[in-house]
DNA sequence: AAGCCGGGGTA
DNA sequence: TACCCAGGCTT
């Protein structure tokens, strides 16, 4: 480190050694190929390090590379995802390995142009991936980075808009070692996530502070700046259980939106008479009569990022009528439960009977 | 640019 | 309760 070098503002000759003591030993950081890197990645997005762990283990016992991903079933690949959330992100996974698999021989494409036609492959993780398993100069702009670029550069203006992420970007490649370009973003990952972190930065122990114009200033409590979200809307929903010969009805959800193409006990938006008469209508749609016991079994609250459920459960019991061939609904028997991929909630309701 | 899309840990 | 997390897709 020069006198030149400090005055230029390039710290990353610092990152790189504290990251040399202090890198954290995670499951994907053995046995690098781009597929485990692709994997992890997917996994990590809005997610927590601890949360995914145990997800990555099984994931990768099950399905250890691009063929046997590629091979599997869509209910197999939710089935393995199911409590981890965002599943769009096994879906376009399961697609996108799929036509690696067809279109590129089961090798990663090593170049950003086509990696970013890949579904589920943004910006970040593509920059991960190039920069991890291929050791392209790729910059790889996640939380973590908006977070500590902007308390670094004083940066008091949104870290969620388009364009301070644009001025962030370019920062970093300014600073991105070509050399050791994924060990720079693993670095800048594991200080946002141990010292550079949201709500009380442990400054005392930055390997960065005598860079960073935020705790100069004494601005680092009040970086980075966020906009405000809006209140999140309570739907009150009305669910069914019924049971019959041992086995349940089911419905598959559409295979868009929330919680898309996994299994539910049949359910409407609604309360009261007005829902148990919506929630008839529904079933008789497909063929069936029914009529519920008066008592629910039980109410349940779940929280999304973007709305609440309240969800009361009702015992339903079979009148009269046939099934309709409808692949959306299905019987399960009870003592399989374990094969399908739950929506949320929903898995919870199973314990209950 | 803004909304949609999960679930859990944390203060 | 509110915030935030190794974001991407859709409108």
């Amino acid at each position: 480190m020069t006198q030149k070098d400090f005055d230029n503002k390039i710290w990353y000759p610092v990152l790189l050694d504290w990251f040399s003591v202090h890198r954290r030993a995670l499951p994907w950081r053995e046995n690098r190929t781009p597929y485990t890197v692709w994997v992890s990645e997917i996994m990590l997005q809005q997610t927590k390090v601890e949360a995914v762990r145990p997800y990555y283990d099984s994931w990768m016992e099950r399905f250890p590379d691009i063929k046997s991903l590629a091979d599997a079933s869509q209910d197999e690949v939710l089935r393995q995802w199911q409590g981890l959330g965002y599943y769009s992100r096994a879906r376009n996974l399961h697609e996108a390995v799929c036509e690696v698999q067809s279109q590129y021989k089961g090798i990663v494409p090593d170049n950003k142009d086509a990696i970013l036609k890949l579904k589920g492959i943004g910006e970040y993780t593509a920059g991960a991936i190039l920069s991890i398993a291929y050791g392209q100069p790729e910059a790889a702009v996640d939380g973590n980075v908006l977070r500590i670029f902007s308390r670094l550069y004083n940066i008091e203006e949104n870290i969620l808009s388009a364009a301070v992420k644009k001025k962030i970007t370019a920062l970093v490649q300014e600073q991105l070692p070509k050399d050791a370009p994924g060990d720079f973003n693993e670095a800048l990952m594991d200080l946002g996530a141990s010292i550079c972190i949201p709500k009380h930065p442990r400054c005392q122990v930055c390997p960065l502070i005598s860079f960073c114009l935020a705790k100069a200033t004494g601005k680092e409590a009040q970086i980075p700046i966020r906009t405000v979200k809006k209140n999140i809307p309570i739907e009150e929903i009305l669910v069914v259980v019924i049971e019959q010969d041992t086995s349940w009805l089911l419905h598959r959800r559409p295979d868009t939106g929330l919680l898309a193409s996994m299994w539910e006990f049949p359910n409407v938006e609604g309360e009261g008479a007005e829902g148990r008469r919506k929630l008839q209508e529904v079933l008789a749609d497909i063929g069936y009569q029914i009529n519920f016991e008066d008592t629910p079994q039980g109410t349940l609250r779940h929280v999304f990022s973007h709305k609440i459920w309240h969800m009361t459960v009702l015992k339903g019991r079979l009148v009269s009528g046939n099934l309709k061939t409808e692949e959306e609904w299905q019987w399960l028997p009870k003592n399989r439960y374990t094969e399908i991929p739950w929506a949320g909630p929903h898995g919870k309701i199973t314990a209950w009977q």
